[in-house]
RNA sequence: GCGGGGGUACCCGAGCAUGGUCAAAGGGGGCGGGUUUAGGUCCCGUUGGCGAAGGCCUGCGUGGGUUCAAAUCCCACCCCCCGCCCCA
């Protein structure tokens, strides 16, 4: 089965048959998936994504849609540099990992060993990634144009990405302002998550503290805290007298803050100038002022206070902060003038709360027996409870200038009115606090003073983005929530960095336009890459666009002619200054194929990427052109674990597609679960899947291999119509389940059903005249049914069947006729009581045979089909059986209507029934099939006429209930 | 905290929108049987309890409620998972 699937792959891209060409005489129909980021190979969560988008494709494309699937390759960014940079510093981890990435492709270890070392340039792993993704893409057989690939470092990507930054700053949806970043000083560079040491484990926040400014003298003794409320209850100062201090000049104040504190702030947009050096233990004993209430503060000393966290300087809040009440009354324990004071000192309470006392952090104290302000974890437990407990319930108390205010509120307030004492300021922190690069520097908080922005929510952006949100169908339905409340919050964003791949912002070249805010709206550049990949047009606009960034945009000439062109392209806006006719081709083209009709995705890209695609083309192109859907599906797991590179149980795509047949692999990931939910890849479900697909394989041969008697002229039997009828039904079906995404019912009904069907069928079939004509023509609409899903066997069988058309692009097959279920339930009543004998045998143990008396009275069925009528108007019971034995059709049958009444709606007997001829029929035909399951013979009687009535079954028979003897 | 999703049998997992045919699909595992020199594969059956005739009892996180009828609808509670920005 493999060969044969690489033979039709080879087949189907060689011969080009998934490229997209303009044809107004057909609707087209355009479907993308986000470019993968190629960094390293794809994995089968790849494989998942691509194959349910490319179930839709072929879908489409058979309903004689002209599909447009196309695919890049997304190379911007930081963690192919990072990875680049690690490589050329010998870092062992990223080598082995890099080692086991390149040796699925090659084998030789030198070879392997050469490439990886050509991996200190980030364009090598780019270029070797994209070129096998490519290939193993390709094993899974989706139906891509793979002639429009790009990268995103290619020049005429760069051309289109300036020319989308200059029509989004002519909309004014662009700033620059201060920002906060992750920060290495020893590197120089900021940092992502990708490198930083255990960055994918741990969830990196920062946090910002609120300083407050103690005038000591002509100095500060500055603070930290994320609880300015509590100054009014501060009592005291703590500083921990082992560690470093120093007085620095900052922003022409003099502030003593610890050693640390300097350092980080001095990254924090702050000019610090450090004069000298203190210890802590010169600080005690002095006292400062509180900005807020005047008073004079005494500097005492405490342990738990970290100088790598904040400034090293603690107000103390005794009644509200339990490190501060634990150290309090470690410190009035000592005997000694710091012990005296402290002794002095009284709690002040200062927000009331309920469940505890005028003095919260002495009650959580004593509740949970903390000893000492040693007793860390447990303060912080205590810490966290109180804030919590406090922030959502808790008021300020009278002794504040905030009375009957709620905490958080009174947090801003507080922060309000020591800014206007000039007493307030920020600085910023990791949590976790002590972070490091892979290369071991230590990770601070730094801000930057002009970082550039995109303004999404900007009032005239915002409003556009939730207009377009709202006109596109979200499926699942279930995540619409997730894009509205990511559209809620959106707001400044950065959009460029310093470091990594990528094209640089053309006005201001120091800047590169980072991962996210470059692959927004590059749909559009499939409809025209053919024109533009071109050399000569390629090499035009990538001097363009070098010369616009060499020039910081002043090159008005170069820019003018630029804009021009993809304003022509894309709006169809004045006329190109350059390439006319390129522009034409490519304006014909993007007219034909925009907008996007679906982007499939996994989930993770809600939040942001495909957040920013709506924004992006709300905010550029007219409404017609804005996406018209979002269809997602969730993770790949393995073996019930989530893949991750740190637990080594990443699957690689090639791996997946490489032991299995490809049709295997998709078959799995379309069936084993909903597009909400995780899928988990487990090697023994996966090895139940394929034994179904080799059945599928062999049914599908043994019917082929069936001389086909040609018989003009047949009446198909009740089997013959049943499987026929199955058949239809779901080609009749899969068109709207796929267009619903409900890929997973699609799999069951047309392949897992079917194939149980034409099993059953097969059993039947040396009986029935017809059944080798019904089985070719059974299979040749099955193949049509399946191809979307198992592309490359149905091909082949489709070939062995002796079409020579092409599967892949034939036309999908709506059924001539409605097809009836009135076949099929009565198949499914024979089924039903093949259950019921087998609980009956297995309870009297042994058998000779069974008796089946089947059909009762056309006045009975009758009464049953009333009844059942009358359940589901919603008729009370008494009503019905009051109603029908006053009805003279049932005169005959009277006295059994309260029974079957009663009996039907407490659910006993089935209320969906058939005729008593098509009962009868399916009994008689499939009696072979019940004989097999059974294992003992089976006898079919006429309940109105039994050869023999044992047991006096025969009286006992119902409408599709038949009854049963065991002999 | 806010927003979203979820708790179903030994395990994974469908069902819930549209209540009844649900002791609850499918798979794994277990058990029994067949095939096999053996093992694996494969095939069949079984896997809440009771039952000598198709039935009864218990049962879908916990506790209530609505209904002739609840896994499914309503209310309250407990627990779990995911997202919450500059990272692709």
């Amino acid at each position: 089965m493999l060969e044969i699937s690489r033979r039709w792959q080879e087949e189907w891209y060689f011969r080009g048959i998934f490229e997209g060409r303009v044809d107004n005489s057909r609707p087209k129909f355009f479907i993308t998936v986000p470019y993968p980021y190629v960094q390293g190979p794809p994995h089968i969560g790849h494989g998942r994504t691509f194959t349910i988008s490319d179930i839709v494709a072929r879908l489409k494309r058979m309903q004689g849609y002209n599909v447009l699937f196309p695919i890049a390759w997304h190379i911007t960014g930081t963690p192919i540099q990072s990875v680049a940079d690690r490589i050329s510093k010998g870092d062992a981890e990223i080598r082995s990992l890099y080692e086991w990435y390149v040796g699925i492709y090659v084998k030789d270890k030198e070879e392997a060993s050469r490439i990886i070392e050509s991996f200190k340039d980030p364009w090598n792993i780019a270029k070797f990634f994209a070129g096998h993704y490519e290939e193993d893409l390709k094993m899974l057989g989706p139906s891509i144009d793979f002639t429009r690939q790009f990268t995103t470092g290619d020049p005429e990507y760069s051309s289109f990405i300036i020319w989308q930054y200059y029509k989004l700053r002519e909309l004014g949806f662009i700033a620059q302002g201060k920002h906060s970043v992750l920060f290495a000083p020893a590197e120089g560079q900021a940092v992502g998550e990708h490198d930083i040491r255990g960055g994918d484990e741990i969830n990196i926040e920062m946090l910002e503290f609120n300083l407050v400014k103690f005038r000591w003298g002509d100095k500060h003794l500055v603070a930290a805290t994320f609880r300015p409320e509590t100054i009014f209850g501060a009592t005291n100062i703590w500083i921990n007298p082992a560690a470093t201090y120093v007085e620095a000049r900052v922003n022409g104040e003099t502030w003593i803050v610890s050693k640390q504190a300097a350092w980080k702030l001095s990254y924090q947009d702050k000019e610090v100038k450090v004069i000298r050096e203190v210890s802590g233990r010169e600080l005690l004993g002095v006292q400062a002022v509180n900005p807020a209430t005047g008073s004079f503060l005494y500097v005492l000393p405490a342990s738990f206070v970290d100088d790598d966290t904040g400034t090293g300087v603690v107000y103390s809040v005794p009644a509200h902060a339990p490190f501060d009440y634990a150290a309090l009354m470690d410190l009035a324990g000592v005997d000694d003038e710091f012990g005296r004071i402290a002794r002095s000192i009284s709690p002040v309470g200062i927000i009331r709360v309920e469940g505890y006392g005028e003095w919260p952090a002495a009650d959580i104290v004593g509740r949970m027996g903390i000893r000492s302000q040693g007793d860390r974890g447990k303060l912080e437990e205590a810490t966290k409870a109180i804030y919590r407990d406090e922030y959502y319930s808790g008021v300020m108390r009278d002794n504040t200038p905030f009375p009957g205010i709620k905490v958080s509120e009174a947090k801003e307030r507080a922060v309000q009115l020591l800014r206007e004492k000039g007493a307030w300021d920020i600085m910023y922190e990791t949590e976790p606090r002590l972070i490091y690069t892979r290369g071991g520097n230590r990770v601070i908080v730094a801000v930057i003073r002009d970082q550039w922005f995109l303004n999404y929510g900007h009032p005239e952006w915002k409003p556009k983005i939730r207009e377009a949100l709202e006109s596109m169908k979200i499926i699942p339905s279930s995540y619409r929530v997730n894009f509205e409340s990511t559209v809620n919050w959106l707001g400044m964003r950065p959009c460029a960095r310093k470091r990594g791949l990528g094209t640089r912002l053309p006005w201001d070249n120091e800047w590169i336009i980072e991962s996210l805010s470059d692959s927004t709206i590059y749909m559009a550049f499939y409809t025209v890459a053919r024109h533009v990949k071109d050399g000569e047009v390629s090499k035009v606009l990538g001097e363009l666009a070098s010369k616009v960034i060499g020039s910081n945009g002043s090159d008005e000439d170069s820019l003018n002619k630029l804009l021009s062109f993809y304003d022509y392209v894309f709006l169809g806006k004045g006329q190109p200054l350059i390439l006319p006719e390129v522009a034409r081709r490519a304006r014909e083209e993007f007219s034909y194929w925009y907008p996007v009709d679906q982007r499939h995705s996994g989930i993770d890209l809600v939040g942001n990427h495909l957040s920013f695609f709506i924004a992006h083309h709300a905010a550029i192109f007219p409404r017609e052109m804005w996406p018209r859907s979002i269809t997602l599906n969730n993770f790949v797991i393995r073996n019930g674990q989530k893949m991750s590179r740190s637990l080594g149980n990443v699957l690689p795509l090639r791996e997946a597609v490489g032991n299995y047949p490809p049709d295997m692999v998709r078959l799995y990931v379309a069936y084993e679960a909903d597009l909400e939910n995780l899928l988990d890849w487990k090697d023994k479900e996966v090895a139940v899947v394929l034994s179904r697909l080799i059945t599928f394989w062999r049914v599908a041969n043994e019917i082929i291999s069936m001389p086909a008697e040609p018989m003009s002229e047949y009446k198909p039997s009740l089997p013959s119509e049943w499987l026929l009828n199955s058949v239809d039904k779901a080609l009749l079906a899969a068109p709207s389940l796929i267009d619903g995404m409900r890929i997973r019912e699609y799999v069951l009904d047309s392949f897992f059903n079917m194939l149980n069907a034409v099993e059953v069928y097969m059993e039947l079939k040396d009986e029935l005249p017809e059944s080798k004509v019904v089985l070719r023509e059974f299979l040749r609409r099955w193949l049509v049914l399946l191809s979307p899903l198992m592309p490359h066997l149905t091909e082949e069988l489709w070939h062995r069947l002796g079409n020579s058309s092409m599967l892949s692009l034939e036309q999908w097959i709506v059924p001539a006729r409605e097809p009836s279920d009135a076949v099929e339930r009565a198949v499914g009543i024979v089924f039903r009581t093949i259950d019921d004998a087998r609980e009956l045998l297995r309870i009297k143990g042994k058998a000779n045979s069974i008796h089946i008396y089947v059909g009762p009275s056309n006045e009975l069925y009758d009464l049953v089909r009333t009844i059942s009528s009358k359940i589901a108007e919603g008729r009370d019971v008494g009503a019905i059986i009051r109603e029908l034995t006053g009805d003279p059709r049932f005169s005959g049958i009277k006295q059994r209507i309260p029974d079957l009444v009663r009996r039907m709606i407490s659910g006993q007997l089935p209320r969906d029934v058939v005729d008593r001829e098509a009962e009868m029929s399916a009994f008689k035909y499939f009696k072979r099939v019940m004989e097999r399951r059974l294992g003992v013979s089976v006898v079919i009687h006429d309940a109105l006429n039994p050869g023999s009535d044992l047991g006096g079954k025969a009286r006992a028979a119902l409408p599709g209930r038949p009854s049963i003897f065991i002999e």
